[in-house]
Formats: C-alpha cells, sequence, structure tokens
DNA sequence: CTTTACTCTACCCTGAGGGGAAAGTATATA
DNA sequence: TATATACTTTCCCCTCAGGGTAGAGTAAAG
C-alpha cells in the first residue's frame, strides 16, 4: 500500500511515516518506475508499535532498541524490562524537578497580593542578588 | 566590562549572554574600534533576572515580558502573579501526563517477569492492535 | 483528455542555545 | 618592541522529532 493509507492504518502523520523511513527506522521497499513508497502489513505493525512506544514517551533512539528487540524471537524479557525500568526512572527525576519547580513558583505567587500596587514578592525574587 | 565578565557575574555562559544580545534580550552597546561588547552593571542585573526565571521554567518569551514588567515602575503586582499562575498551571498539566505515563509503564513492568523467557506483556502490549 | 488526489524530493523552521573555525583585539611578559 | 596568551567577534552547522511549503511527477476517476 502507499504511505497514505500506511500512515492512517498507523494513526501517524505521512510527513512522521516518511521521516521513519528516511532514518531507516521503517524502511519499505521503493517502486522504481513511480518511486512510491510501498509499505506491507508488516510494516504497517512496526508503525503502529513505534507509535505507541513515542505515546510512551520513548524516544526514537529507545524505539529503535525496542524494535529490534520486538523483532528478535530470541530476545529476553529481561532486556525489555531493564529499557522500561530505565525510561521510568526518566520520568521520576522529571517528576521530582517539575514538584519542586511548583512548590517555589506557588509560594511565589501565594505571597504576592496580586492587587493594583506595585509590590511584588515574585518579581523582588527574580531580583534578589 | 567584557561579555566574558558579565557571563561569569550572571552565571550564564557566552554563548547564551550572546545569544541574549543577538535576540535583543539584553542589548549592550558595542565598542565601535574593537566591536566587543560592553555591559553595565544594569544589563547584568537584568542577565541574572532572566537567568533566575529560566530556571524557574519561563520560556524567553515569556522572560521577556516579566522583564519588561520588572522595568516597568507602574506595573502592578496583579500582571505579574497572573503569568505565575499560567505557568504553575502549565505545571500541573505536565505532570499529570507524566504521572498517568508513569502509572502505565510501571503496570507493565510489574507484569513483566523480566527473566530469560520470550514471554514479555511490554512488547505485547506496544504490538497490541 | 482533464481534473483531482496522491506522492516525491528539497528546502527552511521550530527552542534555546552548544561547538568549533577563522580572524581580529587586548593585555602581559620577555 | 615583539611575541605569547587570553579574550572576543562573526559565521556556520548541530541538536529532536518532525511541520510547512514549493515545485514537479504519478495515479486514478470522470
Amino acid at each position: 500500500m502507499n504511505i497514505g493509507k500506511a500512515a492512517k492504518l498507523s494513526n501517524l502523520t505521512i510527513k512522521t511515516v516518511r521521516y521513519y523511513a528516511n532514518i531507516g527506522l521503517v524502511k519499505p521497499e521503493q517502486n522504481i518506475s513511480s518511486g512510491y513508497r510501498e509499505y506491507t502489513d508488516e510494516e504497517v505493525a512496526k508503525l503502529k508499535f513505534i507509535g505507541k512506544a513515542r505515546k510512551f514517551d520513548f524516544s526514537i533512539d529507545e524505539c529503535k532498541e525496542l524494535l529490534s528487540l520486538y523483532e528478535d524471537k530470541n530476545r529476553t524479557s529481561k532486556e525489555v524490562k531493564k529499557i522500561t525500568l530505565e525510561k521510568i526512572s526518566q520520568i521520576d527525576s522529571k517528576l521530582k524537578d517539575l514538584k519542586d519547580l511548583r512548590n517555589e513558583l506557588s509560594f511565589l505567587a501565594s505571597n504576592c497580593h496580586g492587587d493594583d500596587k506595585p509590590n511584588c514578592p515574585i518579581l523582588d525574587e527574580l531580583s534578589k542578588n
């Protein structure tokens, strides 16, 4: 099938599918006379797989890794779990940073009257030495 | 003072300070004969201000806005508080997404034995239709 | 045969700078 | 005064994961 149908079936944009072909992530055959990319059902399945993994916040490189595990009948679940646990730990670290940030901002905001007077503890904090 | 000293005093990299000059955020005089940028104490104070705001996750555009409020003696604290509350709400939204993501991944990982067998619920989920 | 829909490559754009090259300037030392 | 070293300048390409658009070619439908 052509790229438009492959994109529709995998719920990706044509741009994204073409990008994955360019970086060698999912590389379909290309019709010699027309130059059109021709996707098989299996390639569409890979596109779907990647789409899901991307939603789970895996980077393209991580997707590449997961995809090769997915294609390897002899891979162990240990390898996949390792990548997933690493991703969870990255998320935890991001969560902590964001929570800290939220606390600080929320503290500043709660101390700011937010009225028509110029006095503002938020700007005071930002301009503190 | 030259850019090196301004960068050191404001705890920013020279690249960053030069970038801020290029985009017109903090634009110092430039010595006509040498072409060197010449920073005043006030400009260094602005750089510090921006550095802090960036740590609070404000974008460059938001920094620009905060900086103009900072420089406006007649601004009200209401305006500053509004921007800050919007930022907090952005952070809350990011926090929710990350938490949801973590829950899903953590559920998958806990159902994966992570042993030497090929059976893997994580990949099963990713390849589900 | 023409219109419409689809696809191709190639180029520039995003945010917030980082890295490095080549060239000019300033300062300290011999 | 000459040289070595440190500092600064502009210019260009790179990041990540594609998005937007242009111009041209191809396929399918009327």
